[in-house]
DNA sequence: TTCTTTTTTAGAATCGTTCTAAAACCCTTG
DNA sequence: CAAGGGTTTTAGAACGATTCTAAAAAAGAA
């Protein structure tokens, strides 16, 4: 996907075509705000904030089913770093997280940062889904 | 601390006077219910219903405050493996953790079973505080 | 015992998230 | 372009886990 810079509108209309899902403006202008060069992390509250500000009249449960439509799609990943907070992650390619606890900061660490040399024995009867590294930090 | 079957009354008045807390009836039930021989996983929720039909009367209130006094004292630690939800662990060791998606179950991974070879550098205004690693399987 | 402080408690409040059902929208087809 | 049928959006209610509140109970000190 294209991500250097803010996405044109027939690649808007091209990634909700992939993702399966119908053109409406509250998409499109989510998206516009997500897939950018830069990938970001971010809770349901934040975006909803964000989007007013930018001044598009979006709900709050639109921001949610988006949100999930999106993850449902493979264009975003959730991230579970705090009790009763959802965030979100743009790069949903495999990586790590640093979480400042001091400000509820997310940043990614990415996949050859972390060398895992040795894996445990997954129990027989399962599959491994994802491996998720979080590594808490405090400011000093 | 000894953990090889139920605590002794005395062994629980050891435990709350080095937790620096006050003894109570509520405190030492509690204590007795969590801190056996085998490590276990457990929700706030699921010690409540367990306090109650052991035959004990606490209020759900409490068993909160208890769980986060206990983990101040370092006697629990909690895990984040699901939105809205928080699990306590009394394996308070550095190891890391399966979670089985489907039923929501926790099982520790001991520290050695993964080797962390290289650890991505720290933000310099930041200390580490802890790593977690949870591996999330399906069943097949 | 009596006094003071701490703890427990039931229930209200809160927070993030999901649900509901009605209105708005989108996409045909005629 | 109008009508019709399925989708999406929406405001607000509902929900589940957790925290708060303020009053009653228990603990410890004197």
């Amino acid at each position: 996907m294209v991500r250097n810079m803010v996405l044109t509108t027939s690649e808007i209309d091209k990634l909700l075509d992939n993702a399966k899902l119908r053109h409406t403006k509250q998409r499109a202008q989510l998206a516009k705000m997500l897939f950018k060069a830069e990938n970001r992390h971010f809770t349901a509250e934040q975006l909803h904030k964000e989007a007013r500000t930018a001044g598009h009249s979006i709900s709050l449960a639109t921001i949610y089913n988006t949100l999930h439509q999106f993850r449902g799609a493979g264009l975003l990943r959730q991230v579970i770093v705090e009790p009763g907070k959802v965030y979100f992650d743009t790069n949903t390619e495999p990586h790590h997280h640093f979480y400042i606890e001091d400000d509820g900061e997310l940043l990614d660490v990415e996949r050859d940062e972390v060398t895992i040399a040795t894996l445990p024995k997954i129990p027989k009867d399962c599959d491994m889904q994802e491996m998720d590294v979080i590594i808490r930090l405090r400011k000093k």
